[in-house]
DNA sequence: AAAGGACAGTGACACGCATCACGCTATAAC
DNA sequence: GTTATAGCGTGATGCGTGTCACTGTCCTTT
């Protein structure tokens, strides 16, 4: 589909002036458009949106009840305190967009719930999804760190809350609390790891079944199995599917009918159980 | 060639033993082999390097003459010497190994001279390049960090000098050095910008023609322009590049051959001129 | 109720390029 | 000298899959 791409801004189209950090084009609904200040993202609709929106609310860090799993946020009480002086939260509907790539970066944005897409297209319209991240991930991070521009472009794919933490406050509590700038080089390690095993998937199959397997078999690993299946949530369409192994979507439309004939996988709505692990990993090893 | 992958101890050839920290398996010459202590890297003949080889030695990070330039070396002296104090040097002629893919994390390897090749491969030998390393890199980075196995392969392409740090020791100076722990955030940013670079070029092309071009481009950014020439070595086969473009080596020979007779550039041996920077642009973007 | 859009399913086709199979030239090994 | 080995150059072939084109099904909008 074309007007996903189309959509986006491309890298090129971004400005260089000096006072961009807060500012940033996008399209609406035809043309590009300048916003400014748009901090705290921006909606479908082009407004500016701070109020609450979607389900969970969190207010405090401190009180957050997923404060301990998660890697930034479990911090020393006065770390955290530290953090929150410095923390705007916002939340986001379905289609925002928090940063758009080639966007000098204003700061980060620490996922508190929901879930958002990181993906990076060409010129011509192609889009290819690095990930999907989900709560308690830090986005933004390696742009807003080494000062450079955001690499790709962070889409809310499920109702999302998020703190946002300004680039230079964000640099000077990191050179203030070790232990958090620790934690910032975890996050960019396992990061890159996901990066790798992603580059693997495209880069090493030989075809589009190869690719796909590999994919389904990675989502699983955040699942538990089961007596040899696994069930697990697959919110993605054909299309954004094929947009994360570098296929097509009618391909991706085919294979999977391919491995339900084959009894590999079985889906029922936006669930999906793999009925032969076996068989699937026999197919990325060859 | 189906020798660099098969050489190669793929990731579940890796045992998971507690004491593994300073082991490793690999392959001499046609079985695998366990090998230990290996902290200092492994020559191609098997036996533990660390006598000097190759070309400029450099005897101490304090009188170092690129120590400005790089972004991990340039730190406050008393830093440095603290450094110091935990690292210890080695040199590694063409061939030999600094650390495998799957390997439980050692620790870091910072790059003093020469070029490593970073790499993945899947069970059936297929290889992909993500980088070739210069000097002032630190290898082996996010996995020590994140306390996980190293996701790459590092072979030494040209003679090369290192320090090693081991990952406790390394962990604990972050904790101290607050300044040094952000420069590691920031050097993991741009590994992680570069991997997403190259992922462009994989999963955005819609031809190899165009992953080339693409390649060839990013690699000209390091160097100079003058008049629309661009003149770059490329000391790398035409089996290497394909593995960093995704693609084979009778496919890279044919479009090479391909562009040099529609000028666009010009090869001398392992220098590479780009003749037309223009109309290899315009390939990318189609 | 009608219209529109997002998404999945399927057939037909063409073409790119991975693969196999050679030959050819260098440099290194002995 | 001869023999190996690494790398480049090219032809022939066939499979995979991207692309186009169309249908059918929900679901939302007005």
């Amino acid at each position: 589909m074309f007007i996903t791409g189309a959509l986006r801004a491309p890298r090129y189209n971004v400005t260089e002036a000096s006072d961009f950090m807060l500012t940033g084009w996008r399209r609406n609904p035809n043309r590009f458009q300048f916003v400014t200040k748009l901090e705290g993202g921006i909606l479908p609709d082009g407004t500016n949106m701070r109020t609450p929106y979607g389900l969970e609310i969190i207010e405090n860090c401190l009180s957050c009840p997923h404060r301990e799993e998660r890697l930034f946020c479990n911090l020393p009480e006065q770390t955290v305190k530290a953090l929150s002086a410095i923390t705007s939260s916002a939340s986001y509907p379905k289609g925002a967009t928090l940063f758009v790539e080639g966007q000098p970066a204003r700061g980060v944005f620490i996922l508190c719930s929901g879930r958002v897409k990181l993906s990076t297209s060409s010129a011509d319209g192609k889009t290819l999804i690095l990930r999907i991240s989900e709560p308690g991930e830090v986005l933004g991070l390696p742009a807003t760190v080494t000062g450079t521009c955001y690499e790709l472009t962070a889409d809310v794919v499920e109702p999302a809350q998020s703190n946002f933490i300004a680039r230079n406050d964000f640099l000077a509590f990191l050179k203030d609390n070790g232990e958090a700038a620790l934690r910032v080089a975890q996050q960019l390690g396992e990061t890159y790891h996901a990066a790798v095993a992603e580059m693997r998937t495209i880069g090493l199959s030989h075809s589009a079944g190869e690719k796909l397997a590999r994919f389904l078999l990675e989502w699983a690993a955040n699942y538990p199995e089961e007596k040899g299946q696994i069930r697990l949530k697959l919110t993605l369409t054909h299309e954004e599917i094929a947009q994360m192994i570098g296929s097509s979507r009618e391909t991706v439309t085919r294979l999977l009918a391919d491995f339900r004939r084959k009894q590999l996988l079985q889906v029922m709505g936006s669930t999906l159980i793999i009925k032969n692990k076996a068989a699937l990993q026999s197919i990325v090893t060859g």
